[in-house]
DNA sequence: CTCCAAGTTGAAGCGCACTTCAACTCAAGG
DNA sequence: CCTTGAGTTGAAGTGCGCTTCAACTTGGAG
């Protein structure tokens, strides 16, 4: 077992393309150190920075805020299970909130449809103050491809 | 009360913008009149379809699936709310199920964080099979901004 | 050594859902 | 009439999260 992980490893154990490793470390999401003849070599840490990346994108994050999380890792010592718990405490509100969000929509929608309100401005469906909050321009309620399917290239 | 909406009308009552409304149109969600003079004039029931659109964008949906769903609804006479409620059952489905996943995500989330099994990929996280579904390409599980903004999505 | 799969780069392209722009026309009030 | 705000068009631009490409280098097996 080595102590370093080439992209292709860490392509193939993370599920995620190597285009798409090499785009997160322009991003600053994960690093990599370099060989003699500048080939990333990935700390098996990176595994779990991966997984978190992708986790919170599910969770519906955009690579920004991830990156910003992942920065409020301590950079001196390897992260502890403690301090990824940390920082999945504020992933699983947003989880909370979403899911209540959607069994509101879901809720209004029941009741809503048929009766004919769809087209008015105070039916629930259309309150932006208490519909599910914005994330920003070009973000979709839509899920991720799963890993898998991003993985072979 | 008139009997048609111009585009600054229906964009006023649905929160869409002009320019997102006549994109709409380009992909067949929505229709207009002409006035003789060449500019939109959408009957009232044009605001229900914006309504469905949107919401439906808020439960993930894809404008393309969505446009699938609309042409399911009989153009020769006008929806019933019967029309309308068989649409949305299932969109209701689709909620259902987005909200067990992301209930299990979070379940998961709570249980495999703090264990430091993140990076194994037989972790239920990272498992695409029962994880959330795939949406296709490009797709986010990201909420789109509230109505009232930019709109959009 | 040779070979070639696997790695490297920057730049360009893609798909979605729009927005913006320029250049123009329409419609309604004064 | 004239003005002005609202509407029209096609084409191009935007932002995100990548992928693809061309041209080239590395590194490990045989």
């Amino acid at each position: 077992m080595h102590e370093s992980l080439t992209i292709g490893q860490l392509s193939a154990r993370s599920g995620v393309a190597p285009s798409a490793l090499r785009y997160y470390e322009r991003l600053g999401l994960i690093r990599a150190e370099r060989t003699g003849g500048n080939q990333r070599r990935y700390a098996r840490t990176e595994l779990r920075r991966v997984a978190f990346i992708r986790i919170s994108q599910q969770v519906g994050v955009s690579l920004d805020e991830i990156r910003e999380a992942l920065d409020s890792l301590p950079s001196s010592r390897n992260p502890t299970p403690d301090d990824w718990a940390a920082l999945s405490r504020a992933w699983r509100d947003r989880l909370d909130e979403k899911i209540r969000l959607l069994g509101k929509l879901r809720d209004d929608l029941d009741g809503c449809i048929g009766c004919g309100c769809l087209s008015l401005q105070r039916c629930t469906l259309y309150n932006p103050e208490d519909s599910l909050a914005s994330e920003g321009p070009g973000a979709r309620l839509v899920l991720p491809r799963p890993a898998a399917d991003v993985t072979a290239g």
